[in-house]
DNA sequence: CCTGCTTTTGCAAACGCTTGCAAAATAGTT
DNA sequence: AACTATTTTGCAAGCGTTTGCAAAAGCAGG
C-alpha cells in the first residue's frame, strides 16, 4: 500500500485528472461498452493514481442498485445459522455483494419493518432464514416485487423462491439405519411441530417404521422444541417409560445433545445402553462424545444456493421463482450400537 | 399490518400530506429540536398514514451518516466469533445501527480494500475482530480518522480503541486451579504464538507454576494453533512423553476438544486418567462430554463493549481512545480430577 | 472535401434527503 | 399597538453517482 486512499476523492477529481468528463469516468467504472480504449486507459490510470473508490451510497441513490443483500436470521446463537451464513457469505463475495445482517431474536415484531427498510434501497434483495415466517412478511415483499429467497423454509403457496432439503427422506433413512441395526423400539423427539420440517421429519420416521412393519407407538414420540433443554426433557420421559426405547431419534442435533445428557443423568451409557441420533450435522456433532450419528443437512450449500438464487433474481427480475430441494446424507459416527 | 408500506413514498409526499414543507418533515424525522409540537404531530400522522420509510441511502449521502457499522471477521466458522458477533449485534440494535458483515477468510489481502470501501460512506465505523492485524490496515483507518475499535486484539502502540480480556490472569487462575487439585505435571498447548493473547496465556501459565514453586518443563509445552487438529497433535505429543502430564491446559476450547480426542485415542479416560482444561468458554464447552472446565472470556460482552465504544466514538469524534480490559472467570465443570 | 453514419463524449437532470440561511410567525415588552 | 427577540418554517443548494439525450468526433464512401 503506497498510495493513500483518500475517501474524499470523487469522480470529478478523477475526471479532471484524466482530462475527460465525469460521465465518461462513470461509464468506464460501470463497464459501459462504448468507451474508446485509450480513454478507458487514461481513466483507469487516474483512478489508480488518485486511489479513487466509489461512494456506494451515491451509486445506489442514483443507480437504484446497492450491491448489498440483507440476511434476516433469528439469531447467531446456534451452529445451524452460522453454517448457512457461511455459505451465503461465500457465494455473495464471489459476486461482490455485501451482506447486511439482521437478527430478529429480540423484537419479534420487527421483521416487517426490517423488510421495508431494506427494500427502501438499503438492499437489493433479502435472504430469509426465519423459522416462523409470518405471511404479512412475505406479502409485503411480494407486493413490492422485491427479490427474496426463503432458506430452510417454504412458502406453502409456492409463491416464493426457496431452498430446503429432504427432511422426510433424511428422517426415513436415519430410521431405517436404526432398524437395520436391530432397533425396533425407537424413541422420537420432535422438533417444533409448528414448523414444516419438524412435521416432515416425524413423517419420515413413521414411514420408515411402517415400511419395516414396526408398529408406531405414540408414547415413544415426545415433543421437543429443537433446543437442548427440550431434548433433555423429552428424553427423560422416554427413559422413564416402563419399557424404554433402545434408540432415540432426536429431531435435531441440539436436542440430541440434550438427550445425551439425559441418558447420562440416568446413569446409562451411549451407545451401549442406548443409541442416539440427531439431525442437521452442525459442527458440534463431531465434537461431542461419543460423536453423533446424524443426518447432514448441507447447510452451507443451502446458503450458497439461496444466495445464488437471489442474485439471479436480482440480476434478471423476469426469472421465474424456483424451489430447490437439496438432499440430505446419513452420517454414521459413534453414537449407535448394533443390536445384532 | 393494514397499510401497505409503499417504498416509493418520499419525504415530499409526506410533506404534501401534512401540509408542511419537506424540510420540516426532515427535521421532525431526524428529531430536530425546534419544531412546534402540533406540526410534529401532523407530520407523524402523515408518516403513519402513508407508511413512509426513509431511504437510508439518500439520508447518508446527504447527511454523511449511514447508521451502519461494519464488522470485519475472519470467518463465521467457530463459536468464538459467533458469540462476539452476538454481543455486537445486540448493542448495535439497541442504538439502531445496522450491521454490515465482512469476512476475510478467503482473501487475505482484501482487508485494506474493505476498509476503504467502508470508510467511503458505506459505514460510519468499523469493528475489527481480526486476529492478525496488519499495520497498513489500521494505518489507513487512522489516516482517514475513521472510527474503529479492535476486539480481542490490541494496537501495540495504543493508538486504537480496543477491547480484550485478561488472558494472562485467566491462564494464571486456571493453572493455579489445577495445581490446587494436586497437579504438578501440567502440559500446555499453546495458541498461535504470533498472537499476543496466546503469548499472554502461556505467560500466565508459567507465572502460576513459578509462584507455586513448580519447575517449568519445556517439553510439557507443545505448540498448537487454536484449532482442533492442532490440539490433537500437540496433545498426542504430550501423551507420548515418557512421563506424561496428569493434566493438559489447552490454550482455547477448540484445541481442548482436539486434546480430548487424542486422549481417547490413547485409550485414556477424562478426567480419571488425565484432566483437560480449555480457554474461552465457547457454547460447545458445555456440550462436550465430559463438560469442559475452562476460563470464560466474556465474548458477547466484549462484542457489546466494543460496539459501544465505537458508537461513542462515532457520535463524539473528540472522545479519546480507550482500551478496555474485561476480566475472565474460571468455569469449573467436569473435565478435571483432584489428585488429593 | 463533403455527406451521412456510427462511435464517443459531455451536459444536465435526477436519485431522496440534510442543512445553512433567511423569511415568517409568534411571543414578550414597553 | 409597535417593536424586538425568539421560535418555526421554507427555499435552495448540495451530497456523488447514473443515464437519457444531444453534440462532437471519426470514419467510409462518393
Amino acid at each position: 500500500m503506497n498510495k493513500k486512499l483518500d475517501p474524499s476523492v470523487t469522480i470529478l477529481d478523477v475526471a479532471r485528472e484524466a482530462g475527460v468528463s465525469y460521465s465518461t469516468v462513470s461509464r468506464v467504472l460501470s463497464g459501459y461498452e462504448f468507451v474508446k480504449e485509450t480513454t478507458r486507459q487514461k481513466v483507469m490510470e487516474a483512478v489508480e493514481r488518485l486511489g479513487y473508490v466509489a461512494n456506494q451510497q451515491a451509486r445506489s441513490l442514483a443507480g437504484g442498485k446497492s450491491r448489498v443483500i440483507g440476511l434476516l436470521v433469528p439469531g447467531l446463537d446456534n451452529g445451524y445459522i452460522g453454517e448457512i451464513a457461511r455459505g451465503i457469505d461465500e457465494e455473495l463475495s464471489r459476486f461482490e455483494y455485501d451482506l447486511l445482517l439482521y437478527t430478529t431474536h429480540r423484537d419479534k415484531g420487527k421483521e416487517a419493518s426490517y423488510s421495508v427498510r431494506l427494500a427502501k434501497g438499503l438492499a437489493d434483495g433479502l435472504l430469509l432464514v426465519v423459522p416462523f415466517l409470518t405471511n404479512t412478511y412475505t406479502e409485503t415483499l411480494k407486493a413490492q416485487n422485491f427479490p427474496y429467497v426463503l432458506i430452510d423454509q417454504i412458502d406453502p403457496a409456492a409463491q416464493s423462491s426457496s431452498v430446503e432439503c429432504t427432511n422426510w427422506q433424511g428422517a426415513y433413512d436415519l430410521t431405517r439405519y436404526l432398524i437395520e441395526l436391530g432397533h425396533t423400539r425407537i424413541g422420537f423427539i420432535t422438533g417444533l411441530m409448528g414448523l414444516r420440517n419438524a412435521v416432515d421429519r416425524l413423517e419420515g420416521y413413521r414411514a420408515a417404521l411402517l415400511d419395516s412393519g414396526i408398529p408406531y407407538i405414540p408414547e415413544l414420540v415426545q415433543e421437543g422444541d429443537y433446543w437442548k433443554d427440550g431434548g433433555y426433557q423429552a428424553a427423560s420421559k422416554l427413559l422413564n417409560l416402563a419399557k424404554r426405547p433402545t434408540a432415540i431419534f432426536a429431531s435435531n442435533d441440539l436436542s440430541a445433545f440434550g438427550a445425551m445428557e439425559a441418558v447420562r443423568t440416568h446413569g446409562l451409557h451411549i451407545p451401549n445402553d442406548i443409541s442416539i441420533v440427531g439431525f442437521d450435522d452442525i459442527p458440534q456433532a463431531s465434537l461431542v462424545y461419543p460423536q453423533l450419528t446424524t443426518v447432514r443437512q448441507p447447510l452451507d450449500q443451502m446458503g450458497r444456493v439461496g444466495a445464488r438464487l437471489l442474485i439471479d433474481q436480482i440480476e434478471d427480475p423476469e426469472r421465474p421463482l424456483r424451489q430447490v430441494v437439496l438432499s440430505t446424507q446419513l452420517i454414521v459416527r459413534d453414537s449407535c450400537r448394533s443390536l445384532k
